[in-house]
DNA sequence: TATTGTTATACTCTATAACTATA
DNA sequence: TATAGTTATAGAGTATAACAATA
């Protein structure tokens, strides 16, 4: 497998764009998201998709598998925004197995406050060169290619699965 | 300050795709270099950028520049690299306080052997998804994008500014 | 037994500041 | 003085494995 590797230069040189810019783009919201809330952008993630729930609340399963790639890491970034009280954790009545992750007000506050920062970095550094149009492939390729990638086997959600290329039966 | 500083919701969901499409490449690249070379991402960046010089050297600075963030976050992969006899380093003849990074035959010899798995990944997780139009698009947005930023007062490079937004004085 | 989550631990990476040496 | 690079150090983040509790 693997005999005629190599990307087209149009391949490559997208690739290599796409690592340059989001590797730049991340770096510089780090950044502000630090200075602005001292928040890492793990962080900045969960209390974002904590606040786009209409309950304002989701288990640790779900927020895992949207934005961190192991349970301890998000157990880590929880209990720091726990210990700032910018969420609770309690057990879900659902199952109590389940932790669900509440936004505070706090947190709430703290969302709101550093969200208008976020964009703006976000809009200079990735909008301000490019037309409507630019941004409409750009997000309709992009979104492509993220559909696609959730579809294929995700190496993450499955940590049980040895990422091993054939016989994974035990 | 930044009193209507919202996306449009296109903005906003090419923003969100960038960021979960980078993420997921970048960490299933990650995975497979590690377990293919037990190389980094940067260190593999370091290794590709030099292959990809005619000298097949560069200057720390140089790298530093299109690589990483800080200098000795260089000079630490360097000194890896080095170890494990993949780059030599020694002052350049031109400018003495200058390091001249150079490619061994091992450096060559596992980039070689590591770039095939490489381009394999970024291909299946990226690009089966896409038509050409959709590569050609990708490639000519993020490119205008990075010469932009390329272009933009670059936060990283100037370590000695303090990036205060006015007022730095301590 | 399978799933949810935590803990303990070890390790990688990065950045800051102080330092040396050359231009 | 300014530039190129190193070192010391400290801290953040992540993953793995072992663990406890619930379904």
């Amino acid at each position: 497998m693997a005999a005629s590797p190599s990307l087209d230069p149009t391949e490559l040189g997208a690739y290599l764009a796409l690592i340059e810019v989001s590797s730049l783009v991340r770096h510089a919201v780090e950044q502000q998201l630090r200075e602005a809330a001292d928040l890492s952008y793990v962080q900045f993630q969960l209390l974002a998709r904590l606040g786009d729930s209409p309950s304002g609340c989701h288990r640790m399963t779900d927020l895992a598998d949207g934005v961190v790639y192991s349970r301890s890491g998000l157990t880590y970034q929880a209990q720091l925004l726990e210990q700032r009280g910018l969420v609770t954790r309690a057990p879900s009545r659902d199952d109590e197995r389940s932790i669900t992750v509440t936004l505070t007000d706090d947190g709430r506050a703290v969302l709101a406050r550093t969200f208008p920062g976020h964009i703006e970095v976000v809009r200079r550094l990735l909008f301000d060169a490019l037309t409507r149009d630019d941004v409409e492939a750009l997000g309709g390729v992009l979104g492509r290619v993220r559909d696609h990638m959730r579809a294929t086997p995700p190496r993450s959600a499955a940590p049980r699965r040895r990422r091993g290329s054939g016989s994974d039966s035990p």
